[in-house]
DNA sequence: TGACAACACGAACGGTCGTACTATTCTATT
DNA sequence: AATAGAATAGTACGACCGTTCGTGTTGTCA
């Protein structure tokens, strides 16, 4: 790994980090710069455009996403238990002190879902894969009969989602020490009307 | 009512709209101004700043929310049919056509939650009042005896408030057609979990 | 109708933004 | 040690930002 390469993994590494705070339009070129001691010119010329920034930015998050929630719940059981541990995962990654903003898809969704262009786009996947991951792991809990076989397992990913972002939220913004447990209530309480 | 007193009605309303789309912090005095054919200066006279443009948008748009989503909504009965109106008038308000940009409490949320500052107070008050309705809506349900007695009424709120938030992100950025229906198949689910 | 307040305007300020160029310093290979 | 190329810095730009100020214009009431 060049020089070079090292140092926009750390630009885009501190600019993950603020932009779950500022959102990722709030990124600015000159503060980045500020805060790791480049000039201005200098981390632009890593990108070209600040959109490709924002794009790298988008992208690394996936890859930190799936290194800290997708990867390890699939090393659970298949089923129910794997089905918990997405939740878990999840809550941990909205938690986690890498990211005091929260979850940055959560705060990029509201941020993009009106702005048209290619960020607006990966955005839109990226979220789409995420509950078709969550969709999946029902669906092989049905396989693995922990799950009723008629069970809407689009459905359940929806409303399992939902509950992760009501869970943002309530955190977040009112911070209600309830959050939490709220979210582990309805989760359960999810899970018991998908069993068998 | 004064000629100026009208003239700032007409900006906290396109205000509102385009904020629900740009957010609260991308409004621009100088856009809004062109948009309605106004100087930036004349404009602004209206405000003093910023700060107090974005505090009387948000405030219109309570006084907007309790206009079309609460008080329709108390005119229904008392119990599960006033909580299935609060419902529906909520999804009625984040489709409408006069926001274009979907729910502004929602929109404004993320922006807003790592920004301490006076509009992310107000925001903060306005949706805990707004988790106060739907948790007494259900409180009177219980009274009604149209929902169990035990029923823990604030895990209600949240989980009918996920889900809304749920459609917002599956309607917005999704763009799910199912969206919809999905959100209210949960809030069934919810409302047989919630009964007797 | 005259007087005064309310309202709106244009110009300008200092600041930050993304971006474009050029120049310098560093690094790695010969 | 020399040199090519990558990496970073420096400077400048045009655009837009919120804000201020001075000056007209318009509305309102005695």
């Amino acid at each position: 790994m060049s020089k070079g390469d090292n140092t926009r993994r750390l630009i885009v590494g501190h600019a993950l980090k603020r932009a779950t705070a500022e959102g990722l339009d709030g990124l600015s070129i000159g503060t980045l710069a500020a805060d790791l001691g480049l000039s201005k010119s200098g981390l632009f010329a890593h990108f070209g455009s600040k959109e490709a920034l924002q794009l790298q930015v988008l992208t690394a998050a996936q890859h930190r996403f799936v290194d800290r929630v997708v990867r390890p719940s699939l090393t659970a059981p298949r089923g129910e238990p794997r089905v918990r541990a997405l939740f878990d995962a999840w809550v941990g990654w909205a938690s986690s002190a890498e990211h005091p903003g929260g979850c940055i898809f959560v705060a990029a969704s509201s941020e993009l879902d009106d702005k048209p262009g290619a960020l607006r786009d990966l955005l839109a996947e990226l979220q789409h894969q995420w509950v078709q991951i969550l969709k999946r792991s029902a669906d092989i809990a049905v396989q693995e009969g922990h799950f009723r076989a008629e069970l809407d397992t689009k459905q359940f990913a929806f409303e399992l989602y939902s509950l992760l972002l009501g869970r943002h939220l309530f955190v977040r913004l009112l911070e209600d020490p309830s959050a939490t447990r709220m979210t582990e209530t309805g989760f359960e309480r999810l899970l018991a009307s998908a069993r068998t």
